[in-house]
DNA sequence: TGTCATCTGTCATCGACTGACATAAATTAC
DNA sequence: GTAATTTATGTCAGTCGATGACAGATGACA
């Protein structure tokens, strides 16, 4: 990797690292872009060059963490169920967490303090995880042999999205806090749910909504 | 009421249906406040006294469907379970759209289009669901008996808000296939789940936390 | 070393949003 | 009916997020 490469990437990393503590300290409305530009030593127009918008820099790490999800997800096994992958995915991502190194979790955590404590960010993130979910219900048809627009692979992956969801309380930052969490949340859809249901159906009767006859 | 409070609800009404109006013909992002303003003929300052934000007018009307599903909730009958009781607020919710007036329902359809052509709309719904969805689990997590704090009120409010999320596909904006769209989404909702899922346990090694006697 | 692609800073500009102040209108008191 | 009070609106100035255009600086590469 050649010196530009490498100089953009700490730009990067800089930038991120200078608007988190910005983000915490004054608050996320309060900071603007020019404080967090001077941290770094860069233009304000350069910023923006990095990411396309104030929300950009905040929610970096949490695209990251999505994009990652959904390649967990993909190098699951064929032989799992959809949302028994689903569950592994998510705590492979959890484990990756655990497991990296300082600055990483402390950008993690700081990530997660600043998002939980701005509206505006709380929104991003919704629109984050619902874009993915499109690409989780395309990878969970095509596990089931359905149709994305099929009404099962869609419902698989919601509740799947809102027990993942109802993971990120406020006040559950730390990973390992956050892994129990996920665990006991996991055990009470278990207990809920029938079994099989997230498996192919292959009766006649049912289904009725794709229209294709 | 008085003349003034009339005046300022027109004013309201106006903007709303201009907003609206502009935001489907040239977009949400290219559409000015001044725009919206000089339709109603009222100063841009005016705009902002009647919605915090661009993004509000937008969304005035999904706040209002928010809060009337809360009011529907907790006007339902003790007796139903906790999900049924969200199901049956959901069902009359729909039958309220499905019987309005052609003007709201004409600004009810536009609404829908804007938001599913606009990320940013997008990601506001998801915020406004999000912020009442901590008022319904208070609801059923009163109606279990049990804490707000206890997974089980929250997982049932998610399986919820997970199914009626996937109702608001893009291309589904008609009311009536709307209210089909749920009907399908919870029958399979119903196979999935365990019967009494959604019922208080009262085993004497799970959920310690309502102390209740 | 010199050429080329790319990164960066400066400048100008737009649009969302806010505070301050003055004016106009409706409500209330007399 | 008029005066006093409250409240809605318009005007103005200003901040901040975000973008396009252009010029200069810097790393890549022959």
């Amino acid at each position: 990797m050649g010196l530009r490469e490498r100089k953009k990437q700490r730009t990067r990393d800089a930038l991120i690292d200078a608007a988190l503590d910005l983000f915490l300290t004054r608050g996320y409305e309060a900071t603007t872009i020019d404080q967090i530009a001077a941290e770094v030593e860069v233009s304000p127009r350069t910023f923006f060059r990095y990411f396309a918008s104030k929300e950009d820099v905040a929610l970096s790490l949490t695209a990251d963490e999505q994009r990652m999800l959904l390649a967990e997800l993909v190098s699951r096994p064929e032989s799992e169920s959809p949302f028994t992958a689903l569950c592994q995915a998510m705590r492979s991502l959890l484990k990756m967490l655990r497991e990296a190194d300082d600055a990483e979790t402390g950008r993690y955590l700081r990530c997660q303090k600043v998002v939980h404590s701005t509206p505006a960010l709380l929104a991003g993130t919704m629109r984050l995880i619902k874009e993915n979910e499109r690409r989780l219900v395309a990878e969970v048809a095509r596990r089931l042999g359905a149709d994305p627009c099929d009404l099962q692979p869609q419902f698989i992956v919601a509740v799947f999205v809102s027990v993942a969801l109802a993971c990120f309380d406020e006040r559950t930052q730390d990973p390992a806090i956050l892994a129990r969490r996920l665990e006991d949340l996991l055990t009470l859809a278990e207990r809920s749910l029938c079994p099989g249901w997230d498996l192919p159906v292959r009766s006649a009767t049912a289904q009725p909504a794709t229209a294709a006859g």
